[in-house]
DNA sequence: TCTGGGGTCCTAGGACCC
DNA sequence: TCTGGGGTCCTAGGACCC
């Protein structure tokens, strides 16, 4: 074992300050933005399908109801405790998280949107307009509140890793409305020593268990590991995310997102399919949808993968899982392409005779859409394909989703997701809004 | 009856090359 | 008949995130 005295420990904490700012309970502060009859009952949001809940309100939480739970376990507690459920409803989420994302911006410049509801700020550089950050934190806090309705809670600290321990603080500890800063050294180290492991960054289940069972319980006791055992159990990812809680490294705020290297469209089917024609219209609005983010981050991919899944939570059926992946002759971007090469693969996986529950399809292998590699034959993708592809996108994007469909596409709707409980989409449908009386 | 969707990175192992 | 080292690329699988 390693042992670093506290001022080696901490020496590379210098001023450098980072503030994460995170949504409490997402989904559900969204919902309650547009109900406000849903603040201080238990509240929950389902996935897709309807199948789990994925966001918990704090009086969920309470009543033990977990984060991925199956729906259909909650039985009685909703019925005794009156939990509201609501399906999800990714198209105002993403309205609201953007309003929430260009409040942030007007505070700070570089800010890095983590996810939909998180993002750092960082404040290096603003030390003399925000001498005290705590009293700043406030500040943004009441801010997103009165503007988009939303309830935050915020973490200030030096390096990223330890945001998300000064955002457990911030919301486990009510005296601290909301703020909390780590910045002094003993106060870092006395925050790390009462830390669980599974809270920190990058430590799952999985890795909880090991650590455990290596008498590893804290991020205190994590930082005092020796490197290689680090790395042996952990990867060299393990070991970076060590480092930054010691104090060593720190990762930079990043401004501009890296375009995605992979891009996948596979949600479940509302109901099992076993029909060839079924799965094909299925794969085919999801190759639509995989060329759509395809082109809106401008690139053209190499590589077309289609998978096929049955259900594997139901034993008593008999299980099929296949993947496939098709090299095209020619990066392309125009889905016309991408539908003619999935299919294929498609036809090459299908099996008769069992229920699927997924069909999914992966772009991958990406450069930029307008790169050309010259080649013997000159094969690229015909550029009216593209333009097709673009002309679709735009009117799509002015006049709803689909409206301008690929014939393939088919109007079948029996194998779309389920969702019962669906709120309005009060932000983004001049027909859904909401009217005051 | 009913168990999400969309991503990331790393590692090991095999094929193949010179 | 026996024998090598170094490199790349691809795939599958496992861990993690929200």
């Amino acid at each position: 074992m390693k042992r670093h005295g506290l001022l080696s420990f901490f020496k590379n904490y210098s001023y450098s300050m980072i503030i994460l700012v995170d949504v409490d309970s997402f989904y559900v502060s969204a919902e309650r933005i547009f109900r406000p009859d849903l603040e201080g009952k238990p509240v929950v949001v389902l996935s897709a399908n309807d199948g789990n809940i994925i966001a918990r309100s704090k009086e969920a939480k309470k009543l033990k109801i977990r984060m991925g739970q199956p729906t259909f376990e909650l039985g009685g507690v909703v019925k005794q405790h009156k939990v509201e459920i609501i399906s999800t409803n990714f198209t105002p989420y993403g309205d609201v998280s953007g309003r929430l994302m260009r409040i942030l911006n007007q505070f700070i410049e570089k800010i890095e949107i983590y996810s939909i509801d998180e993002a750092f700020l960082d404040v290096t550089g603003y030390e003399r307009i925000y001498t005290d950050l705590v009293a700043f934190g406030h500040q943004i806090r009441k801010t997103i509140k009165q503007w988009v309705g939303l309830p935050v809670s915020i973490g200030i600290v030096p390096k990223e890793t330890l945001a998300k321990v000064a955002s457990w603080y911030a919301k486990k500890q009510p005296n601290y409305n909301g703020v909390f800063e780590l910045r002094e050294a003993d106060r870092i180290q006395q925050a790390l020593a009462d830390f669980p492991c599974l809270e920190v960054w990058d430590i799952g289940h999985q890795y909880n268990q090991l650590l455990k069972k290596n008498g590893i319980e804290t991020a205190y006791a994590l930082t005092q590991c020796h490197d290689v055992w680090i790395q042996k159990h952990m990867t060299i990812e393990g070991l970076r995310l060590v480092d930054e809680l010691r104090g060593n490294t720190r990762r930079p705020v990043q401004q501009y997102p890296a375009p995605k290297k992979s891009i996948l469209t596979s949600p479940c089917f509302g109901t099992p399919v076993d029909d060839l024609k079924t799965l094909q219209e299925g794969l085919n609005t999801h190759v639509v949808r995989c060329g759509e983010k395809l082109r809106r981050q401008q690139s053209a991919a190499c590589l077309v993968t289609v998978y096929l899944q049955t259900n594997p939570f139901r034993a008593d059926q008999p299980q099929y899982f296949n993947s496939q992946a098709t090299a095209l002759p020619h990066p392309s971007s125009a889905t016309p392409e991408l539908l003619q090469y999935a299919i294929g693969v498609l036809n090459a996986i299908y099996k008769p005779g069992y229920k699927l529950k997924r069909v999914g399809v992966m772009l991958s292998g990406f450069v930029p859409h307008d790169y050309q590699k010259p080649t013997l034959f000159n094969d690229v993708s015909d550029p009216r394909l593209r333009a097709v592809s673009q002309t679709a996108d735009k009117l799509n994007a002015k006049y709803g989703r689909d409206k301008i469909r690929f014939a393939s596409q088919g109007y079948s709707v029996h194998w779309k997701p389920r969702s019962k409980f669906l709120s309005r989409r009060y932000t983004t449908r001049w027909s859904e809004i909401l009217r005051a009386q």
